[in-house]
DNA sequence: TATTGTTATACTCTATAACTATA
DNA sequence: TATAGTTATAGAGTATAACAATA
């Protein structure tokens, strides 16, 4: 179609981005949280026990939202809140029996909805793109994005006017 | 870490995808509509005068949000809304003069922003994370992400319970 | 009747601040 | 003093519905 230089790659992942949570939504009907709720469910059975807040942290979210979103994963009898023995401040997210049999469900809803987003790759594609993927959510997850960003924008400063159009 | 296979693509495509709008808007500040209004302006800039819905849909956002954007991007003379000859119903939208000295600045300013969050890769796994993701969505903004995403639930369904829990 | 664009409204999601309890 | 978690509130972002103009 029309060139499109510039930008490209943030159109490109707010276009895959969307894609996937419209797809795992629609295959999440019923569970709390949608595609966030599955992520949450997924680490509570998989990983080692661990904080709400060290979970908020790694999946992106706020804690208070994390809050909200263990209390209908409770309600649901899903997940539970443990106390630490280490630390009594602490509840370490835990996924219930009934809770791992719904992921075993859920693992195959999201394989295929993740495989209609890949659909369009070759399986070696598909494969380099989740690497690639993983690769660079380990990689932002371990900086700042706005501090190095607005190094940049010194830099560019320096050399003339800014962006600064209001 | 700890091993993460299920939902890895959806955990890394929203970190990804986060990091960009953050690194990008960091280095917007002033730029009404923030990633997005530089999204709009460069198509304006860049690509042939299109309605304002067709360039929302290609944009993912709704219509009623682009006529919030414009209103803005209009105001601070980056765009403006044209006539458009064959058809008195829609407005083209096209870059001042004044949004195209800016676009120059932006360009600088999102290039670094993008490397930033590929800085973790090399060159050759960014141009071939770069391919995949235009790949990708070119290829998601073709299908309907909820239809097929359902079919597949209806495959699941037929061979045991569902995912509703609640 | 269908479509473009606008406006007003309502809804969802997320962040902020204040609070309790622990450390 | 600092941190984990909760709650209430406010804010941003988004979608829904109604409307006018045009096809």
């Amino acid at each position: 179609m029309t060139d499109r230089l510039a930008g490209e790659l943030g159109w490109g992942l707010a276009v895959v981005f969307r894609g996937y949570v419209k797809a795992a939504d629609a295959v999440t009907e019923g569970l709390p949280g949608g595609h966030r709720g599955y992520q949450v469910l997924s680490a509570a059975a998989r990983d080692e026990p661990g904080s709400q807040a060290a979970l908020a942290t790694r999946l992106g979210i706020d804690r208070t939202v994390m809050t909200y979103l263990l209390d209908d994963l409770v309600k649901a009898d899903l997940v539970e809140r443990r106390q630490d023995p280490c630390d009594r401040r602490t509840r370490l997210v835990v996924a219930t029996d009934h809770g791992r049999t719904v992921l075993d469900d859920l693992d195959k809803r999201f394989a295929r909805a993740e495989q209609h987003i890949l659909g369009g790759l070759s399986p070696e594609d598909q494969a380099a793109f989740r690497a690639l993927v993983t690769a660079l959510a380990t990689h932002v997850n371990s900086v700042d994005p706005v501090a190095t960003a607005c190094d940049a924008v010194e830099d560019i400063s320096t050399t003339g006017r800014g962006a600064q159009v209001v």
